[in-house]
DNA sequence: AGGCGCATGTAAGCCGTTACATGATTCC
DNA sequence: GGAATCATGTAACGGCTTACATGCGCCT
């Protein structure tokens, strides 16, 4: 029996929270998960069969709308020791993949307007998750729960704030770079003749 | 004949630069270009030999050490221009897949030690790489050409700068985590009994 | 003599996305 | 009546990683 992939990690993270459907876990990777990994339904059901086979999650039929059998899903004792392991165990640090800087990578091929407009474009796509981020972070900062170490209230309001802190960073640096295609633009050549 | 695919057009920025062989291409799929984007030598040859089907490269064999002939690519006209086009379409946010974050989310699960000594090393990581990010700046900050928003150089000097803020944050994140890790674990319950 | 860097390619397999398929209930 | 939500699954395909394969020149 090998090991969980990444997936069946992010899925015992979740269901070490609180059961769930295959159908629940596949919306909370779109959110809150979402903002840190994601995956489809269609790769959530054939990897919960895949951790039930290893023992690391157990189901039971609970019968609700829908032309299948629903099924509850719950992490047993054996998954949560999996997760755990796996938390402390250490990793090579991963691939990055920056679909904005990559494009902004190229950004000296296009002339100013153009520039500037993807740029732009750039700091919309982070303020929204800002945004985003920080309503659900709101959430949190109230609730008590979200004090404690051991809670997982407290995991999600550190790292919400991890993911606030660096969507605004994110903005400032195009803020910035915005500024700094100006201020170089003026100071050098006049733009196209 | 398909558009290309995201690693074409990380190719084309790469030669868009300077003309290079696949294996310096695959060399600098992992520094710079690295910090936001990442290819296997295995990925990079058969998405040439498609690029140039595409007429957006062109290879002259130049001959060096190796037992096949040795080629060197430069992107066309034809290909620079898809690239500028490829800049300027909007494109949706992509999903993120941050492992650190994942593991974290989960922190809750550890005893105050543990989930310690994760922060620490989640810190090390992103220390690491902004140190690589910084030393690489250094390099550009004197060029005057780093000031030309028309010059390869002035893009490769915005995008570090965005590394090195983005990194920096993720270390001050992981460090106030420790601090908040230690003030709640105090305020609350006395560890392990 | 052995290992590393140069240099190019192919093959097997995993992971993930997109699309197909089914069917109940609730809201407009 | 039609769209959206609930709910579960399979199939085809593409992207990416890992491993296999070859062979010269240089350094120790």
């Amino acid at each position: 029996m090998p090991p969980p992939s990444l997936l069946g990690y992010a899925l015992l993270a979740l269901l070490a929270r609180r059961p769930a459907t295959g159908y629940e876990l596949s919306k909370r990777m779109r959110r809150p998960v979402g903002y840190f990994w994601t995956a489809r339904h269609s790769q959530v059901y054939p990897e919960l069969a895949r951790l039930e086979a290893g023992g690391l999650v157990r189901h039971e039929v609970v019968d609700g709308a829908g032309p299948r059998p629903t099924k509850r899903y719950a992490a047993t004792a054996a998954g949560v020791e999996a997760l755990r392991t796996w938390l402390v165990t250490d990793m090579e640090p991963q691939p990055v993949r920056d679909l904005e800087t990559l494009r902004l990578w190229s950004v000296w091929l296009l002339d100013a307007e153009s520039a500037l407009t993807l740029v732009a474009e750039c700091r919309a796509v982070h303020a929204e998750r800002l945004a985003d981020y920080e309503r659900e972070l709101a959430t949190l900062v109230d609730d008590p729960q979200a004090k404690d170490p051991r809670h997982p209230q407290f995991a999600s309001r550190v790292t919400l704030e991890g993911g606030v802190r660096s969507r605004r960073v994110f903005v400032d640096w195009l803020d910035w770079m915005a500024t700094e295609l100006q201020r170089c633009s003026a100071a050098g050549a006049p733009g196209p003749p």
